[in-house]
RNA sequence: GGGCCGUUGGCGCAGCUGGUAGCGCACUUGCAUGACGCGCAAGGGGUCAGAGGUUCGAGUCCUCUACGGCCCA
């Protein structure tokens, strides 16, 4: 509890050890930052948190981005707004499945059963396990609950001000309710749909990607030059990288411009080997400039395949099997596989049966080469092959049954979208729509995983035993979340489960994405009481990566439009990357991730935080060691500060209101406030631009002058040791002093909520995060009725000049800054000597004046330390 | 191949609607002063990647080039 005393006490020495923990625990238990889900839509500022992937490692980005995103959450409770800050956790997909089969040395094997009590370690070594679908998804849930709270502590070490009674997982029961119910309704509204269809598939992984997950990586490859055979007998030469292919050719085509090859469309050749007959086609993408122009149309050798063989209607010749090796029969000579020498194309095929591609590849050069249908010899090349960011070996394009969520069809809707949301910086608004105008294909959301969401979908069974996937079985919304392949559907025995007339259970899970798009429902519908949803949706703020626009954006957006009809927030604050100290992206294999447990520790969390918001929005940010010690600096200068200020103005009782107001405002405590409340109207501009950045520096500048000029002019004159008991002069002074500490602190605290709460506590009550933020109005209210100074003599700019002047004079001669001024000569223009008069007395006393003359003149200030000279 | 961002003192960065360069760190020289040596004071250091253009005048606008980073093909 945050000590409830009257007293104003503060340590003798400042110190920032132990805050993190204390201030930490304090804001838990005292519940500053919990949402109250009472407060109307108006007054309430929603954030969809990021939900970190928790099966990868901690880095410094972490600290990075979160950071960013609290400053506005704590900005904006301080304006009144009660802010809406959950917590997520990404513990979904295939990242989590890697790192459990490494961590346990297992791997999931569905067709065992269940074992009550598995022998499992979390040591690795030898072969891995074997273990039953549940057994894995156990321990699944077991690893990444641990890594979730590695993830908590660094956030509540940093300071998050998130309401830790609302949080979410990916895979979660909520979680899987929410996303399941979406996919329902999606089905109902027949924006997602199956279909049987050319498919991504990652041979190792055994599953579908989507377009986003893709990745064109240089590798290693041949290009072979082919001849096929017109019906005449003439060959025809076909450049190409993936021959082994050519026994699931289906088509030719040219280029239409292309003159060489006008004559030959619609014209018949006959693949080399397996003598099928293929119709040319002209068609554009056909790129004259490859090859020898003409290019072989596989089922298929990558997405161009796709692409002809949807817009030209062509056949389905898939012999590549899901495990990515050739099927063991071709069925040449039977329907739809016509050869005009069928014999012959089994024979040669035999040779490619049961070989992965790579191997079938050199099989089959050997065998074109031993019957002279080579032209030349295979020459090697480097070119883009596509992989699945995750994978280690090309990409296949196999056919097989997905769920899709429609997409091309709203692209147009999608971008108008996109112009509504505020980016922040605007420039990531063109990633956005370069990836939505280069959309060519439907989301595929199905994945052939383990850990994750089920579809929730069975399907029927006829009387044959053949599932019938046009006739799914859909569950009942109160029956959600659903398991099919534990869970019964509506009117079915569980006995039916895989038999004749019965019903089967859709064997997949959903995509990371699937339910990562859905979360600021997954956020409101984790709180513990109730929320009404549209009293936080749409949202306010999405703070995220630069490198997921293409996906948690984009998708997130997507779904809302397809569901809502709207935009599920309107802004955006997209943070850069953490770069390591040298400039260089971190990554595991460099061995340069920099870890942010060590530097809180070294440094504090507002430190930490202090170099975090000198990363502008989506500005590439390096790990500065020197930068985080600036901001250490600083937290320990506020504290000093404060101190100091405390024990001049001998403040012994916590102020509540105004009662040590003096009747008159001394000209340089004016003149404090007026630069104080410029200050403060531009930072609160640039917070409403989420320029956190420049509202620091604005602040951080100011407050730097505050300490060396403005407490050191106005000091003597607040001791009071020159002035009776209770004089006005002395009043002001202290007055003023606490006034605008009170508005500094408040203005850090956003950035250094660690040190701010603490000074706060020494004399203040409550939680300086809940205090409203300082405004010009305020201001006004503090220096209403004083005269406010005109520009051409602010009285404190005045002093600071001269002050500064007195001071060059004692470094140069190296004294000591107390050593006294014999005399002081200012000269200048009327106005500047009106407002010297103003603060003669703060100048003399802190500069240790021991006479001052002033005369009208050109502008000049002379100091003279000793009597002998000038 | 297309797109985006960047190139300002040794390092990291700021410079809004154009008017003769700022900050932090580092560096130099001092200072134990009623809070702060994780401090204070005073200094040195750059003509803003290159070329051309617009303008009375350009880090600041336009064009091109080079280099670096990221994204997408």
């Amino acid at each position: 509890m945050i000590v409830v005393d009257s007293k104003v006490s503060y340590p003798e020495k400042v110190t920032l050890d132990g805050l993190e923990s204390k201030w930490s625990t304090a804001w838990e238990e005292s519940g500053v930052f919990r949402f109250d889900p009472t407060i109307t839509k108006d007054k309430i500022y929603s954030i969809d948190t990021p939900p970190p992937t928790v099966s990868g490692s901690l880095h410094i980005g972490h600290v990075f981005s979160y950071t960013h995103c609290d400053i506005v959450a704590r900005y904006k409770r301080m304006q009144g707004f009660e802010v809406f800050y959950p917590m997520g956790f990404d513990d979904n997909g295939v990242p989590t499945e890697r790192r459990v089969q490494n961590y346990y040395g297992v791997k999931c094997d569905p067709t065992l059963a269940y074992d009550e009590n598995p022998e499992i370690s979390s040591h690795t070594g030898g072969s891995h396990k074997a273990v039953s679908r549940r057994n894995f998804i156990e321990l699944c849930t077991m690893l990444t609950q641990q890594d979730e709270r590695i993830f908590e502590d660094l956030w509540r070490k940093l300071g998050l001000s998130v309401d830790w009674t609302i949080t979410y997982t990916t895979v979660g029961d909520t979680a899987r309710k929410v996303s399941q119910r979406s996919f329902l309704k999606g089905v109902a509204d027949k924006e997602i749909y199956s279909a049987d269809a050319p498919t991504l598939w990652d041979v190792d992984f055994q599953t579908a990607i989507s377009q986003a997950e893709l990745e064109d990586r240089e590798i290693e490859g041949t290009y072979t030059i082919v001849k096929f055979h017109l019906e005449d007998g003439t060959a025809l030469h076909i450049e190409t990288s993936r021959p082994e292919l050519i026994a699931s050719c289906v088509a030719i085509v040219v280029n239409p411009s292309d003159k060489r090859y006008a004559a030959l469309v619609g014209a018949t050749a006959y693949s080399p080997l397996f003598e099928v007959p293929l119709v040319i086609h002209a068609h554009p993408l056909a790129d004259s400039e490859k090859g020898t122009g003409v290019a072989m149309v596989s089922t298929f050798g990558d997405l161009t395949d796709v692409t002809w063989w949807r817009e030209l209607s062509l056949p389905l010749r898939n012999l590549v099997g899901r495990d990515g090796r050739f099927y063991a029969e071709a069925p040449f000579g039977e329907d739809g596989w016509f050869s005009r020498d069928p014999m012959s194309a089994r024979k040669f095929y035999r040779v490619l049966a049961g070989l992965p591609t790579k191997k079938a590849r050199e099989a089959i050069i050997a065998l074109l080469r031993e019957n002279e249908l080579l032209v030349g010899e295979p020459k090697k090349v480097r070119h883009a092959v596509k992989f699945y960011e995750k994978g280690d070996r090309p990409l296949e394009v196999v056919t097989s049954r997905q769920w899709y969520v429609h997409t091309l069809k709203h692209s147009d809707k999608l971008l108008k979208r996109g112009k509504e949301l505020n980016f922040v910086p605007s420039s990531m608004r063109i990633r956005y729509e370069n990836w939505v105008s280069g959309l060519n294909s439907d989301w595929n959301i199905s994945r052939q995983r383990y850990f994750g969401i089920p579809i929730p979908i069975w399907y029927q069974i006829d009387e044959n035993g053949k599932i019938l996937y046009d006739k799914p079985i859909l569950p009942q919304d109160n029956q959600l979340p659903v398991d099919p392949q534990v869970d019964t559907p509506p009117a079915y025995e569980e006995s039916q489960r895989d038999q004749a007339l019965g019903f089967s259970a859709d064997q997949d899970v959903m995509d990371t994405w699937a339910t990562s798009s859905l979360s600021p429902l997954l956020a409101i519908e984790s709180a513990p009481i109730p929320i009404e949803r549209n009293r936080c949706f749409p949202m306010d703020l999405r703070p995220q990566g630069q490198d997921i626009i293409r996906t948690w954006l984009f998708y997130t957006v997507l779904r809302s439009e397809i569901e809502h009809h709207q935009l599920p927030w309107s802004n955006t604050l997209i943070s850069g990357f953490v770069l390591d100290p040298d400039r260089k992206k971190m990554s595991k294999s460099k061995g340069n991730v920099v870890t942010p447990m060590p530097l809180v520790e070294k440094f504090g969390a507002d430190a930490l935080r202090y170099w975090s918001a000198y990363g502008r929005p989506g500005v590439d940010t390096a790990a500065d060691e020197s930068q985080m010690r600036t901001g250490r600096r600083l937290a320990i200068k506020i504290g000093n500060a404060s101190k100091f200020v405390l024990s001049v103005t001998e403040l012994t009782s916590k102020v509540k209101d105004d009662h040590i107001k003096p009747s008159i405002l001394d000209p340089i405590d004016v003149d404090l406030f007026v630069g104080l409340r410029g200050v403060i109207a531009d930072a609160t501009e640039a917070l409403d631009r989420y320029d956190y950045t420049k509202a620091l520096e604005l602040t951080e500048e100011f407050f730097w002058g505050y300490c060396d000029d403005y407490i050191e002019l106005v000091k003597v004159r607040a001791y009071g040791a020159n002035y009776s008991p209770g004089d006005e002069h002395a009043q002001s002074a202290r007055y003023s002093l606490l006034k605008s500490l009170s508005i500094l602190l408040r203005a850090f605290a956003p950035f250094q909520p660690y040190i701010t709460e603490e000074v706060w506590s020494w004399w203040q009550f409550g939680s300086i995060h809940r205090a409203p933020w300082p405004t010009t109005e305020e201001i006004d209210n503090i220096i209403s009725g004083a005269q406010v100074p005109s520009h051409s003599h602010r009285p404190y700019v005045i002093a600071a000049d001269i002050l500064s002047e007195i001071r060059k004079a004692k470094s140069n001669a190296k004294v000591s800054m107390k050593t006294p001024v014999k005399s002081l000569l200012v000269s200048a223009d009327r106005a500047f000597i009106d407002g010297f008069e103003l603060v003669r007395q703060d100048v003399i006393d802190a500069g240790v004046v021991e006479a001052s003359t002033s005369e009208i003149g050109p502008r000049s200030v002379q100091v003279c330390l000793d009597n002998s000279s000038k």
